[in-house]
RNA sequence: GGCCCGUUGGUCAAGCGGUUAAGACACCGCCCUUUCACGGCGGUAACAGGAGUUCGAUUCUCCUACGGGUCACCA
């Protein structure tokens, strides 16, 4: 039985007037160099950016930019139901909050581009006039199927144990007579446009995935919805017509839309439509018990980049960590180049791994700890206290209050060949200096037993009696030595260790002695510059403290 | 259940027919060291299993197992 497809689009889509072609006139090629990558984000604004998210945003970014090519922003937000109120803003300040830089589309204030509108849900009549065409051309139909009766072909399928899904006989409406469709629309039933399947589950079709490699899949042969009853287009439609109209030449996404890849196919060569070239990326797991799984919105925080946001993960850390995962060479090139920008990294994508892995947050530490390593005072005052003004407004006042004197702390160990990595996150940065401040200064007395007070005290006395803040560091310790030495503590580690019974401890006893006076905690960066930094008036008074308190 | 993808040490991950099967994280030991944070050296530890193809398979093919994904008017 044949239709009257022509009466049918006539039905169907009263209102459009306009042809592709002339829709397609409005997107003209883009004008770029051989071999540009054009490609794109294209999320749906749920309300929050995950790490799913920017891992394939990174590599499009990377992609397209080192080829000299475009990148935008599409928002997919067909999806009305789900839609969050200012979810496009969190979405869009969300991404540029971690660098990516998008060369074209939505913004906050609304477009910037000649291919937009590149917000899918005002783009409908767009994809109309294409639905209009593929009626015309006998390959889509509409459905009015109720959600029950929908629900009910589904339970015939599990009892028959036949596969499921809207295709072959239990395609209801593929098959009706125009008559039947009149009268169900001047009914004002509400329906949706179904792609007209001719493929065949006996089928393979070759594909060859730039991450996955050479694929073979089976034929489509559901008849998909491409126009929802509301005449908003779903994913699969709107991909096909927004990244034909857009030009874009490589498609980055998740691996979970290998299934209805021969459905995309399908649609772009319907529509006439080179198709893109695709990288599927495995998705990102987590250990859940004993096993893997991806890793889940609703389940698991660390999937929202806030949450790395807030546990103070500096967005380079974060950004690092994604490329080790990305490109297994970074790390090598890293460590050749430890301070080149990351943007010189070539980045590849024929060195993704076509697996699925596992998210590492020991890892992420390892790589922020370096990063932070590596950054200047300058740098890691100004992400400190930027992160601590959100989230440690105490920390924020007293980094702010003098900001000198925070960077000189900061800048302890800093810098050449072996830098201090004391921190994976900025949370860290408060208890590592929490000290040099008066008011979260606590003197303690918590000495290990075994030491004498007696010693303590004379050692803390002896220290004040020589200090002189004008000392370098070679006669400043040499002093302590000197005094380790009269208090029958060994001067000489070597000697110490080679006969421990003959002295009541060692320098680094004496040297601990002074830390605790002076820090409160038996572990502390460098004690000659903390004393710099704290002043001779602050070291002595916090010595004179303590021997007060030892002596009860 | 159908279809699809995947499987190298605890984790990430090189390898792309012939290797003593890299490296990193974690762990352990030693060294350096006035503590810590570093740094150096070393160590434990892997090709899921079985058939083929081949002179030779971690690399190619098939089967099994396991893991993951998908089968919506969600993307």
């Amino acid at each position: 039985m044949t239709i009257d497809t022509t009466a049918l689009a006539a039905l169907l889509f009263p209102n459009v007037t306009e042809t592709p072609a002339e829709v397609e006139a409005r997107f003209p090629a883009r004008n770029l160099p051989e071999g540009a990558i054009v490609s794109r984000m294209a999320p749906s604004p749920t309300g929050f950016v995950h790490l799913g998210n920017l891992v394939q945003g990174l590599t499009s970014e990377r992609m397209c930019h080192q080829s000299g090519g475009t990148l935008f922003l599409r928002v997919e937000d067909t999806d009305a139901k789900r839609e969050v109120p200012g979810a496009v803003e969190v979405l869009i300040e969300g991404l540029k909050h971690y660098g990516i830089l998008f060369d074209e589309g939505a913004t906050v204030d609304g477009d910037n581009g000649i291919y937009g509108p590149y917000r899918q849900r005002q783009r409908a009549d767009i994809y109309h006039v294409f639905a209009k065409q593929l009626v015309l051309q006998g390959e889509a139909y509409p459905c009015f199927c109720t959600e029950e009766e929908l629900a009910d072909i589904r339970a015939r399928q599990e009892a028959e144990k036949a596969n499921f899904g809207y295709f072959g006989k239990w395609a209801l409406w593929r098959d009706r007579p125009l008559e039947e469709i009149q009268a169900a629309l001047d009914k004002g039933l509400p329906f949706v446009l179904r792609y007209r399947s001719t493929g065949s589950l006996e089928h393979k079709i070759k594909f060859t995935d730039l991450i996955k490699g050479n694929l073979e899949l089976t034929e489509n042969d559901m008849d998909h919805v491409l126009l929802k009853s509301d005449g908003i287009p779903t994913y699969h439609f709107a991909h096909a017509v927004d990244d034909h109209l857009m030009h874009t030449t490589h498609v980055v996404r998740g691996d979970e839309w290998l299934p209805t890849l021969p459905f995309h196919l399908q649609l772009f060569r319907s529509l006439g439509f080179k198709p893109p070239k695709y990288l599927h990326i495995g998705p990102l797991m987590k250990m859940d018990g004993d096993s893997k799984r991806k890793l889940s919105k609703r389940k698991d925080p660390e999937l929202a980049l806030t949450y790395y946001r807030e546990a103070g993960f500096p967005v380079k850390s974060v950004y690092e960590y994604l490329m080790t995962v990305l490109n297994s060479n970074f790390e090598d090139w890293r460590r050749a180049n430890p301070d080149a920008p990351i943007d010189d990294f070539k980045f590849s994508y024929k060195k993704m791994n076509p697996a699925g892995s596992l998210f590492d947050a020991a890892k992420l530490r390892d790589v922020s700890k370096n990063v932070i390593s590596r950054m200047s005072t300058e740098e890691i005052y100004a992400e400190v206290t930027d992160w601590a003004k959100d989230y440690d407004t105490d920390l924020y006042a007293h980094l702010t209050a003098d900001a000198d004197y925070t960077k000189k702390i900061l800048a302890i160990g800093r810098g050449g060949k072996k830098p201090r990595k004391d921190f994976a996150v900025l949370a860290d940065v408060r208890p590592y200096l929490d000290f040099f401040f008066d008011d979260w200064f606590a003197v303690t007395d918590e000495y290990p037993a075994q030491f004498d007070k007696a010693d303590i005290l004379k050692a803390l006395e002896g220290f004040l009696a020589t200090y002189d803040e004008a000392d370098d560091m070679t006669v400043w310790f040499d002093k302590i030595k000197a005094m380790a030495d009269g208090l029958g503590f060994a001067a000489d580690m070597k000697a110490y260790k080679e006969n421990p019974t003959a002295y009541k401890g060692n320098v680094a006893d004496i040297s601990m002695f002074l830390r605790v006076a002076v820090t409160g905690r038996q572990n502390a960066p460098d004690m000659y510059a903390v004393m710099h930094i704290l002043g001779p008036d602050r070291v002595k008074a916090r010595i004179e403290a303590m021997m007060n308190t030892l002596r009860g």
